[in-house]
DNA sequence: GAGCACTGC
């Protein structure tokens, strides 16, 4: 391991930080804490990375108002950098703010943190994530969520209670991400005793430096390196790219295999699809040896718990595991075991497109900042291999990063935050990476539309305030407005929650199952559509007690269903206390309830055209409804509305309900007069 | 006839 001397480094000497490491030997790092598991906790965290730069992060601290620190996750900074400033006292100027991308990580590293001070959580140490609360009037260091933060935004415009906000793994470059980090650049200049900590990985270092400069001033930000720690990774790319990184997976995997001495495989594919081609490759392969020494396992997201949970299980004496996983594998679950990581390359992202207000699914190379990250989860245990399925020249011309997650999506959300937060003229709002003027104009649209907003694109009175603080998107948030009048908002809350949550539907691995699965699906399915249908499943659940054994028994993700009812609990109680929207039942009313999605969803409708095929009502354009939607296999209505439009092999419709024409002119008159509402 | 992954009092 090589020894790096630290240094303080000006936002204008970048090159001196380039590179820390070979660059075919990426640097991630393993999991540091398990290396001195024999050891007390002081020991341990005297032992990290970390420690011999606590004195430069708090010199760094006392002379610059942004440190953005460098390295990769393993060094100890996010636990131990909240403690280093406590105990130099940095809390007696404001609380210690530390915001995370994901609700697992806030919890885990809090406790984290309150254990290794011989505490418990919420008393020193606290944290914050939706549901869930450890804190007191002692708590000095404060785990959250991004979102919560810019929920307290709201409340607190300054952040006055803190006196240093950490911005964790800020390279991940989320939507919440982003917006934390302008709004935090608004703050720094009417707050010079604010300290910003901006945690990064070494490849978005001078990004974030670059953002936190203004003209004319004198530096107010500051890099450190820190160096992590890890297991010798080697690394192998391709002599020549490769046709069918399929194909090449399956050969690869096969091939190491028969080579390598024991050590588990973890490929990376882009999706369900590929995993699956993967799977019954590799089977023929093994079927077809005399190798039965080969335990392989898909992994994506919408597999059932059940059968996510075989991939954690160690493999039998002499028996080698080959995951085959989707990019659920890349950030929110670690694997044990591996040693070896074939990366195809290829990463399957969402991608809005505001011309026909519908997302794309597209399949495009990697990053090199996710070619790293993949790479990283060898090496964990001991010294690994990484196979990448394209040439050395292939990744040197890999984009650093992924754009943002802001730069392309739709915006609705993001522009009545900012407008919530006083922020009129959106458009010069100081983003990290400015999103695409037509997606900001097209989520204005929308929302004037919604009568969110008005001719000056002030946030409206009721409206426009309400969905700006409902925590979900403003279509659903107008819905459930309307519900309030119409006298169904219990229904619809229902539909909301199930909403929020990924899909409840499980898809299983093998054929037969699949087809166990279709018809378990039928159970719920009725004419009026996904909504409706979503509605059933929950209520079927709520009956049979919430048991894990309806979930099998029907094809449904319990940990899925289980989330979309404590959301539905908090959605009820948020509704009726905060916000006085009167909670009714329409007690089977289901064209009360479709009424009032049709008042969420009114901009998105489609019609039959006389060809048989959907058209978008506003522009002509052809759609279709997906195939995993209720309505696929049953005879088309007239009209339907949908909640979300996916680019794929055609334009398909999903959340697709069944509605009148009438309700169009009678929900959304400002919207469509009866004129331009076509037979 | 088709489904990357997260997340918000």
């Amino acid at each position: 391991m090589a020894t790096f001397k630290p240094k303080f480094l000006k936002p204008d000497t970048d090159d001196a930080i380039a590179d820390t490491g070979g660059d075919t030997e990426p640097q991630s790092s393993a999991f540091v804490f398990n290396a001195n598991h024999n050891l007390g906790l002081v020991e341990q965290r005297e032992r990290l990375p970390i420690r011999q730069y606590r004195d430069q992060i708090l010199y760094c601290l006392e002379n610059y108002q942004v440190l953005i620190l460098v390295g990769e996750t393993g060094s100890g900074k996010s636990t131990q950098v909240p403690q280093y400033l406590y105990e130099f006292g940095w809390h007696t100027k404001g609380m210690i703010g530390i915001t995370e991308p994901r609700r697992v990580s806030t919890v885990t590293l809090a406790n984290r943190v309150a254990q290794e001070r011989g505490e418990l959580v919420g008393d020193t140490v606290g944290y914050v994530v939706r549901f869930l609360e450890r804190m007191s009037n002692e708590t000095q260091i404060k785990f959250m969520t991004e979102g919560i933060l810019l929920r307290e935004l709201l409340a607190d415009p300054l952040l006055t209670q803190y006196g240093v906000i950490i911005v964790d793994e800020a390279h991940e470059r989320n939507m919440l991400t982003d917006m934390v980090l302008g709004l935090l650049k608004k703050i720094l200049r009417k707050r010079s005793n604010l300290k910003i900590i901006i945690s990064s990985a070494t490849i978005d270092a001078s990004f974030f430096s670059e953002f936190f400069s203004w003209p004319g001033s004198k530096d107010i930000s500051v890099k450190l390196s820190i160096e992590g720690r890890m297991h010798a990774v080697n690394h192998y790319y391709l002599n020549e790219p490769c046709a069918d990184y399929v194909r090449e997976t399956v050969e690869t995997v096969w091939k190491l295999h028969q080579k390598e001495p024991p050590g588990d495989i973890l490929a990376f594919l882009t999706g369900q699809e590929e995993v699956l081609e993967a799977l019954d490759l590799l089977r023929e392969y093994i079927a077809s040896s005399e190798l039965n020494n080969l335990k392989v396992l898909p992994m994506y997201g919408s597999m059932s718990s059940n059968d996510q949970l075989a991939v954690f299980f160690t493999p039998a004496k002499g028996v080698r595991k080959v995951v085959l996983a989707t990019n659920v594998a890349e950030t929110s679950i670690t694997i044990p075991g591996i040693v070896y990581v074939i990366d195809c390359g290829y990463v399957k992202v969402k991608w809005y497109n505001p011309d026909t207000c519908s997302d794309s699914l597209v399949v495009v190379p990697v990053s090199k900042a996710s070619a790293v990250q993949r790479a990283g989860r060898a090496g964990r245990m001991r010294p690994g291999k990484v196979y990448s399925l394209y040439t050395k020249q292939d990744y040197e011309a890999l984009e650093p990063r992924q754009p943002p997650e802001l730069r392309r999506s739709e915006l609705c959300g993001a522009v009545l935050q900012l407008k919530a937060l006083g922020i009129s003229n959106i458009l010069r709002f100081d983003f990290p990476s400015p999103p695409p003027a037509k997606n900001l104009l097209s989520a204005l649209e929308t929302l004037y539309a919604l009568d969110a907003i008005d001719e000056q694109g002030q946030l409206t009175k009721p409206v426009g305030y309400l969905l700006a603080e409902l925590p979900f998107s403003a279509m659903l948030s107008k819905m459930l407005f309307v519900s309030g009048k119409l006298g169904c908002a219990e229904e619809i809350i229902t539909i909301i929650a199930m909403l929020q949550v990924q899909s409840v539907f499980s898809n299983p691995v093998s054929a037969v199952a699949q087809q166990g699965a279709r018809i378990a699906h039928r159970h719920f399915e009725v004419a009026e559509g996904d909504l409706i249908t979503l509605l059933n499943v929950h209520s079927a659940f709520v009956e049979d007690g919430m048991t894990k054994e309806f979930c099998g028994q029907y094809y449904l993700i319990y940990r899925h269903l289980k989330r979309a009812c404590e959301l539905r609990e908090q959605l009820l109680t948020l509704a009726r206390k905060k916000y006085g929207i009167p909670i009714f039942s329409c007690k089977g009313d289901v064209e009360m309830v479709c009424k009032c999605i049709t008042a969420g969803f009114f901009t998105q409708v489609a019609y039959l055209h006389h060809s048989g095929v959907y058209r978008q009502i506003s522009s002509s354009t052809e759609l279709s409804v997906h195939p995993t939607s209720t309505l696929y296999t049953l005879p088309q209505a007239q009209y339907v509305v949908y909640g979300e439009l996916l680019q794929t092999t055609k334009l398909f419709m999903n959340q697709v309900t069944v509605i009148k024409k009438e309700w169009l002119t009678e929900l959304a008159p400002h919207y469509y007069q009866q004129t331009t509402v076509r037979d």
